[in-house]
DNA sequence: ATGGCCTAGGATCTAGGA
């Protein structure tokens, strides 16, 4: 089974690259974040084209995650609300960021994490906050489902090698310490890096800016993550970042990663 | 040192991204 998650930032925008890419790699599942499209206006048909079911969880020019899959995703849940309660969550799943799904057995959890702008800022202290509820959230999963893959666009590089230039970035947005120990308190429920399973070396990044020819100078960051369960970790036997599509004319800033167990 | 680019919405600019 191999599982793939792509910012795609903006579906409509991004159709023609999603669709090609999916032709060229035909996963079981896909995780886009990002969507930026209202859920009836979502392209449904070009994806059932190709073959692919769509459940979508969106909304208008912000946020929005989709889970595209060859089979139907089972006890699809959006929000942290179905699973922790209003009480927990409060305003947290007033931005669409999250939805999840059972396939062939696995729980597959697509998320798009707040940038939170900069450190300090309001929208970071909504990051950490967000985050806190991420951990509730994955503890209470992973007691029904032993066998999960927890992906999707983290806005948080975990290590220095993870990053172009970590001594320039240690305070910056997506590698400030508070977030990193954020995403090290919640994987501590019980999840490891898929990609880290298999390649030690820096220098392997998912996002690159648009500006200042970033991607042709490979000044990027690792920043869309598959983690897994202990269970399904053991079972992995590649974790991959396809930068190919940054290549392509008008594409996301972010590139698909793929996972197979 | 700064900004550099892209998208949506609704408009020739702002907000947000990372």
């Amino acid at each position: 089974m191999k599982v793939a998650t792509w910012n795609v930032n903006s579906i409509r925008s991004r159709l023609d690259h999603a669709t090609q890419w999916l032709q060229n790699n035909p996963v079981d599942v896909l995780c886009l974040q990002e969507t930026k499209v209202v859920d009836a206006d979502f392209p449904t048909e070009a994806f059932a084209a190709l073959g692919y079911q769509t459940c979508v969880y969106g909304q208008k020019s912000y946020n929005g995650v989709a889970l595209v899959s060859r089979q139907p995703m089972e006890a699809v849940q959006c929000g942290f609300t179905p699973v922790l309660g209003k009480e927990r969550v409060g305003d947290l799943d007033d931005q669409r960021r999250v939805i999840a799904g059972l396939y062939d057995g696995v729980y597959v959890v697509n998320l798009y994490v707040p940038n939170g702008s900069s450190v300090g800022s309001d929208k970071y202290a909504y990051k950490l906050a967000w985050l806190a509820c991420l951990q509730d959230y994955l503890a209470a999963l992973l007691a029904n489902y032993p066998l999960l893959n927890v992906c999707g666009d983290f806005n948080i590089a975990l290590e220095d090698r993870d990053i172009y230039n970590p001594e320039a970035k240690a305070n910056h947005i997506m590698a400030s310490p508070l977030e990193r120990e954020a995403l090290k308190a919640v994987l501590t429920v019980g999840l490891a890096d898929g990609f880290r399973k298999f390649t030690d070396e820096g220098g392997h990044f998912s996002w690159w800016d648009y500006r200042a020819g970033s991607f042709r100078r490979n000044l990027g960051w690792r920043i869309d993550h598959h983690y897994l369960s202990t269970a399904l970790y053991d079972l992995a036997t590649t974790c991959t970042i396809d930068i190919e599509p940054r290549r392509w004319e008008k594409p996301s800033d972010h590139v698909p990663v793929i996972v197979e167990y």
